[in-house]
DNA sequence: CTGTTAGCGCTTTCAT
DNA sequence: ATGAAAGCGCTAACAG
């Protein structure tokens, strides 16, 4: 059946080289455009090119000096979530306007994966980096051990390394949504967090406690639950929340995971039985949905695609663009709170 | 400032080799393990490379024969789609299990873009590919143009070209879930599709067609909506049904972007007004909230990671397992049809 | 226009 | 246990 010539191995140069009748050159040269050669002699390399199957070797072009190798590396913590996918179409969308290919890895917010992964895509040549940082381990993110490879952090910061860094407006966000609730009338406004290493956990725990003081009031211990990794975490700790004696009126939720979880424990009651009404959701991050389910509700969106793309564009401004200064530049995108949907009055409670 | 020696280039085996006072064999016998190198050597050696910031070039080594890339492509169609972004998760950690990295690339749903990535991809010498193939065309995908290179089609088939394949079982989910739908008394099924040429697109509407015409029905023109791509589409394409003179009692929605869509319709006019009883959806994938939003409901789900994670190890399979069938395999996941969910008693009409 | 030479960073021989 | 040589696939630089 086989009737053609042994192709067990990939064709090199040398082999189209020598089926069209030319050197190695000859194929190099028609291959990066053709300058300097004979139309027709052109002509014979494709066709060379073509019977053969032929592609050419990135990776032995790219040990070449000079030469880019067109990768960069992503690492992110959670591809599941579809904030995360949409912030690495982001990068993949920009990367591709710079003609540049993702190698993309997913760290399960794990360090040590991070690391594994960063590793390996400096050992490949990546010509940057952007990385979601999982937690506070800083080492081998620094410039030294990543061999001077631009970095770009984007989402969340890490401690002590200085890098460029892109982050949404989380302080304020949280701080204008809670205010927003405050000044309509709530007082037992309940947090949902995730684990507090993350620094954006922390960021909209700071702007939420900052709003609360402002109205003269301290976060209830019983009323923020932190911690949080997924949607069922989230979920137990609103209903937790929703047992009290005196349940909250209004809840803060950190991220999509935690406003899917809420929405589901409010839902499920809903379904189950006639439930009381609803608390308030302030919800970070937009969830699809969630403004159709009948419960108040104040989002404070952005969008993650953007995050990813402006992450991409600041690091090609270090590949592509004319120098720029060394020193770590730090962008906060800004973030929009809604208004507040479907809100009945809360139950008005001396504010103090 | 910088008192450091010059670090303008990246280090190699030789700069390293020099510091240490060995040869760069040395160096290269120490970073594959070490067998036969002196522990005090390695340790010199292992110095040597933290104080440069060695990182051994991963493509340099890959031109050697017989060594792997370890890299697998994977080109998918949406990446802003959580359903794709789980399907990504799937396959980064099977290639992860398998000690791969995963290039990852947005088609956008362009077969140009499909095939610019797939050539890229194959001259980065991936040892495998994953595609979500965007449409009939197939020539850049025929294994002569991939130098052979094994190739996993996941969750669309393309016309005329044998690949290993792994789909999930789009008709007989269409079809179950439709015919029970049917057995519930419903007689006016409307049909949400996405683009004709998207395979699984044909594959649902068949099983639909099927069981419909098991009960004696046809597919009613007025309400067989296709062509969306994304959610807003969905929505139109909703609105119009539901302001039909005779509106459907269920709708089989192909996608989770259709089902946002047509949650998105229904949910809004609640919102707006005191709507008359929304029509039974079938939704075919999982969507989040989508149990809550107190449309009666029945789901057709499958776990997209799971995709994913199938078609990696197919993949792996040929790369790494023991010599399999050249011919084409190819794998329907199952789906599981769920109860209808919060379903009124549809308005009983003579089915015929 | 085309070919020859040399060398990118690494590692598989083959010495020592 | 270590090193020297040679070559992987490709392409600048230098002939012609």
């Amino acid at each position: 059946m086989n009737s053609g010539p042994e192709r067990n191995v990939v064709p090199t140069v040398r082999e189209v080289a020598e089926l069209a009748g030319v050197s190695p050159m000859t194929v190099s040269r028609t291959l990066s455009g053709g300058k300097y050669v004979r139309p027709e002699v052109q002509q014979r390399v494709m066709d060379a090119v073509a019977t053969l199957g032929y592609h050419r070797n990135e990776n032995a072009r790219s040990i070449r000096p000079g030469h880019r190798s067109d990768l960069i590396g992503v690492a992110i913590t959670n591809l599941a979530n579809p904030y995360y996918g949409n912030f690495a179409l982001g990068v993949e969308e920009v990367a591709a306007q710079h003609g540049r290919r993702m190698l993309l890895g997913n760290t399960g917010e794990q360090v040590a994966r991070e690391k594994q992964l960063v590793q390996d895509f400096v050992g490949r040549q990546v010509e940057g980096l952007i990385v979601v940082p999982t937690g506070a381990a800083a080492d081998h993110l620094r410039p030294a051990r990543l061999g001077d490879i631009p970095l770009v952090l984007a989402s969340r910061t890490v401690r002590g390394l200085k890098a460029d860094t892109v982050l949404i407006d989380d302080i304020s966000g949280a701080y204008e949504s809670t205010k927003r609730i405050l000044e309509a009338g709530h007082t037992r406004v309940a947090f949902l967090g995730n684990v507090i290493s993350v620094a954006t956990a922390s960021r909209r725990y700071e702007g939420f406690c900052q709003a609360l003081s402002e109205f003269g009031l301290e976060p209830d211990p019983e009323l923020i639950m932190r911690g949080q990794q997924d949607a069922a975490d989230a979920q137990k700790a609103m209903e937790a929340l929703l047992d009290l004696a005196d349940p909250p009126t209004a809840v803060f939720s950190t991220n999509n995971r935690n406003t899917i979880g809420a929405l589901e424990a409010i839902g499920q009651r809903r379904l189950r039985s006639a439930a009381p009404p609803p608390p308030t959701l302030i919800a970070f991050d937009d969830v699809e949905l969630a403004h159709l389910m009948q419960v108040p509700l104040l989002v404070v969106s952005h969008d993650p695609k953007e995050l990813g793309a402006q992450a991409a564009r600041m690091l090609f401004e270090r590949l592509d663009g004319a120098k720029i200064t060394k020193k770590p530049r730090r962008v906060e995108l800004p973030v929009v709170v809604g208004d507040i949907l479907g809100a009945p009055a809360p139950n008005r409670r001396a504010a103090r």
